[in-house]
DNA sequence: GCTTGACCTTCCAGTGACAGGAAGGTGCAG
DNA sequence: CTGCACCTTCCTGTCACTGGAAGGTCAAGC
């Protein structure tokens, strides 16, 4: 089987396959004469055991780490459902990141008309400014002073 | 002020405040003799739009769009409003994407004991094997294909 | 034998939004 | 004048790939 049967049949690139190989994430493949990287069964199911790690969050580095585990006779089931709970908590994380920056974009949307005129609260508030009669805590700081907690991450 | 004043008023870094100099989404900043960059009030309060934009999950291009949007006497708040709702719809996206993976987790998680034994049916499953009486469904395709939708994306 | 087109190879660059660090200049207090 | 904190630019690294260039290989059809 060449490589892009493979990607076939494991729903990845052949590009990603490669890179997978490049930084030893799976063995180096056999190759022909030609130099092409040449597959058997085994390999579909390894890379199919990548491909739904990977689609259930973990990262490339997590994916060694369960791939380990998997070859290894003598690991613990506990050690795996670890790996997975800490997988789950890191999604819970991020969920509740993007639950606060929800709540806090449909705060400012709701008090933008969205009309025609250039008048725009979302602005104003972005910009530091709380328009009187509408909020009358804190004097131009902390509307929105979460932005340290909030840095990046990936889904 | 100094870069590294506006820094610490902003919650950025001076690093950042470079980078976003360099990509253009704050113009050059004036130097002084020794090429030092100096900042003003105005400054922080465009520096604090930023930030308070990013946090809120804005791209970094987005929040160029949002600058020139600020700027803009004659835009309306209509384009604003739909800004945001984008990326409200955006994180909805991406809440959804992430409880789908941890409900797969979870699913997984739930059929491993989780002890001393090596026996793992999170490491079985995510091979493509499904346990005889547990499952019905599927000969070992389709438990957790759907990883081409599932692809990559910033929180 | 020759061409065509689909494959394969390697290598390099780019993505987003910065962070880290090196090498060297500046400003000011003691 | 000696620290030390600050500033500058430039280069590299992050993560998980993707795109593309330049070139080799394979099988089919003429």
């Amino acid at each position: 089987m060449n490589i892009s049967q493979l990607a076939r049949k494991t729903g990845l690139t052949a590009k990603t396959i490669r890179y997978y190989e490049s930084i030893g994430l799976i063995p180096a493949a056999v190759r022909t004469e030609a130099g092409y990287r040449t597959y058997g069964d085994r390999d579909i199911t390894v890379l199919q055991f990548i491909a739904r790690s990977r689609s259930l969050g973990f990262s490339v580095e997590d994916v060694g780490h369960l791939l380990t585990l998997w070859q290894d006779r003598s690991r613990t089931s506990a050690e795996v459902k670890a790996l997975a709970a800490q997988q789950v908590a890191e999604i819970d994380r991020k969920v509740a990141e993007l639950t606060m920056m929800r709540q806090a974009l449909t705060d400012l949307m709701q008090h933008c008309h969205g009309d025609d005129r250039p008048d725009c609260p979302i602005l104003d508030r972005l910009a530091g400014e709380i328009r009187a009669g509408q909020e009358a805590d804190d004097a131009g700081e902390g509307c929105c002073e979460h932005h340290s907690s909030f840095r990046e991450s990936r889904v």
